[in-house]
DNA sequence: GCGGCGGTTTATACTTACTCTAAATGCTCT
DNA sequence: AGAGCATTTAGAGTAAGTATAAACCGCCGC
């Protein structure tokens, strides 16, 4: 488990951060913090309305600078799924997604309950940067 | 194999349309036919282009109702890979892609090259519309 | 304290992929 | 011809994300 608690505290964020070579800055540490706290897949839009959602607190440039800092750094994971917006996944364990083409709404599956086999050797010049399986889906209305 | 040769005829592109219960109109056939003369993954934009080369032949709006028609029809597929942009492909036969993070070029992979086992099962409301797997890769620069 | 300096944040303008709208065009049937 | 429907069109609009240039911040040497 990442943090003791499901709700990590400030200092354990600063800590993340680092740990990641990122320097903990206010906006940075409010955005990570929440992103832990939710623990849910967020678009931008989705950070920068809850990070506002009292005052101006950060600017929607920092928001996506820091989730591409965050994401290059490995703190989080960028997930492609739904062609409108990017998702940021802060479960960067070894998993995969459902995602429903009519909600948008994305869910996580433990990469234990899906195997991949025999993926192709690569060039030598070629680095891998991750396999990511997306179950496309549609949840009927119900009648 | 879909066509006898590698360059569809007009006509194997109509058949191909009417099997899909599309209306083969102008604008449909040159555009079906540029995507499986050339059977390679496009976005809208490169079809928007070739297909306007010489003298304006389509508008940007039949271009993309074009393509997403053909894709909900199954005659082409979407892939979403790309956090800029979808990418149609003209192969609907089971495989998948390594997708280039740094050039965007995507590449297929045979659907026998790689296996997924243990697909969680789903709930009876939930229709599965495909798996797609992504191999994201970096080619490093040649030093 | 003060000036400078690299790193960070900001507002705002811009780009780009894609969608919407309302009018025009074309096709088919009578 | 003309009614009725499907299709296409130009052009405006939308929304996610990026670029830019100025302001700000923390820190170091003086």
């Amino acid at each position: 488990m990442l943090f003791a608690s499901k709700t990590p505290t400030e200092s354990e964020i600063v800590y993340l951060l680092k740990e990641h070579e990122i320097n903990p800055t206010y906006q940075r540490v409010l955005i990570a913090r929440l992103l832990f706290v939710g623990r849910t897949h967020v678009a931008a839009e989705d950070v920068f309305r809850a990070v506002n959602k009292d005052s101006p607190n950060v600017s929607k440039a920092t928001v996506y600078n820091t989730l591409g800092l965050l994401a290059q750094k490995g703190v989080i994971r960028e997930v492609i799924a739904d062609p409108d917006r990017v998702f940021y996944d802060p479960n960067t364990s070894p998993h995969h997604h459902i995602y429903d083409e009519i909600s948008g709404e994305l869910t996580d599956i433990d990469a234990k309950e899906v195997s991949v086999t025999n993926l192709p050797a690569l060039p030598d010049d070629v680095e891998l940067q991750g396999v990511d399986i997306v179950i496309r889906v549609r949840r009927n209305r119900k009648k």
